[in-house]
DNA sequence: CTGAATCCACAAAGATACTG
DNA sequence: CAGTATCTTTGTGGATTCAG
């Protein structure tokens, strides 16, 4: 059985399509470091710190599907696969470190903040006293 | 009651934290358009087809927490709200363009491509015969 | 070592109705 | 108009186990 993604079905505009490549949870930080050369299963798992084997997995599944990586695997004992850019992977070069400086700076920016907590319920934010309407 | 986002709590690198802050489902598009000027709150749902205004909330509550929009509320009667960029948010332009840029290129070069679909078994892929290792 | 198979929890997203 | 409140549905991702 087949499940959509999340994402739509048919982007709204290209900036969605890209998003729809490299937005998903780790396929960032693979690509970044693909940048330096081929990586094994192994190595590209330690990067993404606490995500399980399956998750992986998926993620290179799908930049392959994608077509911005290569997954080469050697028939020998103990299994080895190496995973690399294709040259449209590569061609995101610039967009991944242009990313990379921004977050760097943001973080610079924002030294304590943390990740996003979503409250169940904002309660009010501005509650206006309802004058005229121009 | 708090919860956490799914991403991590601490970034491994920074391009994971540039991709925590615009990676959202509609933040991308939302910051995309707003670089055309301001945009009231159902100018953006209309962008996020399909999407309900308690996601859009979201999306608009984290990039405003993020400093990247900002939220101006006039106390008139009908409402009306306000969203723009700050300057944090308008430093993103280059990369965004870039982003669509790319997402256009990559449309053209996948022109019938789906969307991911994520099969429960994609089966074997290449089922080695275990020689020497070497 | 590199995954595949299975089960499951929990959070994110959808639908709907409602309010200031 | 710009959200809230609630409920329900969905599906992603974690944990674990197994296989070639």
């Amino acid at each position: 059985m087949k499940k959509r993604q999340r994402w739509s079905t048919i982007p709204g505009c290209s900036l969605e399509a890209a998003l729809n490549v490299i937005g998903g949870r780790w396929k960032g930080v693979f690509l970044f470091h693909l940048l330096d050369g081929k990586m094994r299963f192994n190595e590209l798992s330690r990067l993404a710190k606490g995500a399980s084997p399956r998750l992986v997995v998926n993620q290179l599944r799908e930049l392959e599907h994608d077509g911005l990586i290569c997954r080469e695997v050697f028939p020998v004992v103990p299994p080895k696969v190496e995973y690399s850019l294709t040259d449209e992977g590569r061609s995101l070069e610039p967009i991944l470190i242009s990313l990379s400086d921004w977050g760097y700076a943001w973080i610079e920016r924002h030294p304590f903040q943390e990740p996003h907590l979503v409250t169940d319920s904002p309660g009010p934010i501005s509650p206006p006293e309802a004058p005229r309407t121009p």
